[in-house]
DNA sequence: GGAAATAAAATTGTGCACAATATAGTTGCT
DNA sequence: AGCAACTATATTGTGCACAATTTTATTTCC
């Protein structure tokens, strides 16, 4: 007789830790994949894929009439300043965005679209366009997808919190 | 009259354009949220998380007796040498896993388990189980949506090959 | 008003990803 | 044999991610 009840079998083990039954694996291997096939859809833009991903937040905040900081950005992104400090130092280099200390309160820094950067935006509409043409996943099947991905990570992000 | 027939309208570039519209933005917040849910628990083994997933593939390779070189871990988990080769030197330096050039063919390198690598394993089988408790989502629901990403990931895959 | 706590961004350091290139070894062709 | 084509890995350089720390500014509390 196996102790199966109470410990994990070799069989289960094995199950456990196979690559391919890995849910964190096929999230990471997409995430890749997909990026990938925006690189050449990017260098268009000469635009990096994290920096096309901080473009579309600023294109939208300059529809609402905002000139987000820096912290906005990266609640919307899930980044930090490590990340986005060099990122946005490249963006203003490139004449795409301007960086700016408030004036109310010093510790801010305040992002806005540039004219050329605010006329990007007119080029990059195909591009998620062209991309969805190369899912081979009709947009119904996209939706939901992105629908069940944005559940998972509202969950991993509630309980996030609920440990602080 | 609009031309919204022959022409993207401003409405609609707006939805293509919207970061929450984003099929590829979902998959890349979930996976940096995944990966930052391993982190406490590989850290534990003193892992990152691709090291993790190499040593998931060096297990199933042990496992059947191989010792994979370093293009079948690529192929694997997609990532080139210039990845792997110094992530392989780490874990070398760790003591879990042991490089070797090839006598018959000198240009291969093959990689194998340590004894402390392979005694790794038993440590790491509650990994994934404490990682889904973590998620949110119940098994059947995990099982469901990493199918789905796999469907998506050999599309991609084939896509590529397709224009080569 | 002034010290302590807090907040925002920048800096530093490590480890991926990945393109491009280099190095070395093998195979195929003549 | 000799050389071109090819293959496997390593190296170099750029750009994220992210932890940890630092710098500067603001708020809170006495």
């Amino acid at each position: 007789m196996s102790d199966s009840a109470t410990r994990a079998s070799k069989a289960d083990s094995d199950e456990l830790l196979a690559l391919d039954n890995q849910l964190c694996f096929a999230v990471y291997a997409v995430n890749r994949a997909i990026t990938s096939r925006y690189r050449p859809l990017l260098a268009e833009l000469d635009l990096t894929y994290p920096q096309y991903l901080v473009m579309l937040v600023m294109w939208e905040a300059d529809e609402a009439g905002e000139r987000p900081r820096v912290s906005s950005i990266g609640e919307r992104l899930r980044l930090d300043s490590g990340t986005l400090t060099p990122l946005l130092r490249r963006l203003e280099q490139r004449g795409l965005i301007t960086r700016q200390r408030s004036s109310e309160d010093e510790r801010v820094v305040t992002v806005a679209l540039t004219d050329e950067g605010r006329s990007m935006r007119e080029r990059a509409t195909d591009v998620p366009v062209r991309l969805l043409c190369e899912l081979g996943v009709g947009p119904e099947d996209a939706v939901r997808l992105r629908g069940e991905l944005r559940d998972l990570l509202s969950h991993l992000e509630q309980a996030e919190h609920h440990r602080e």
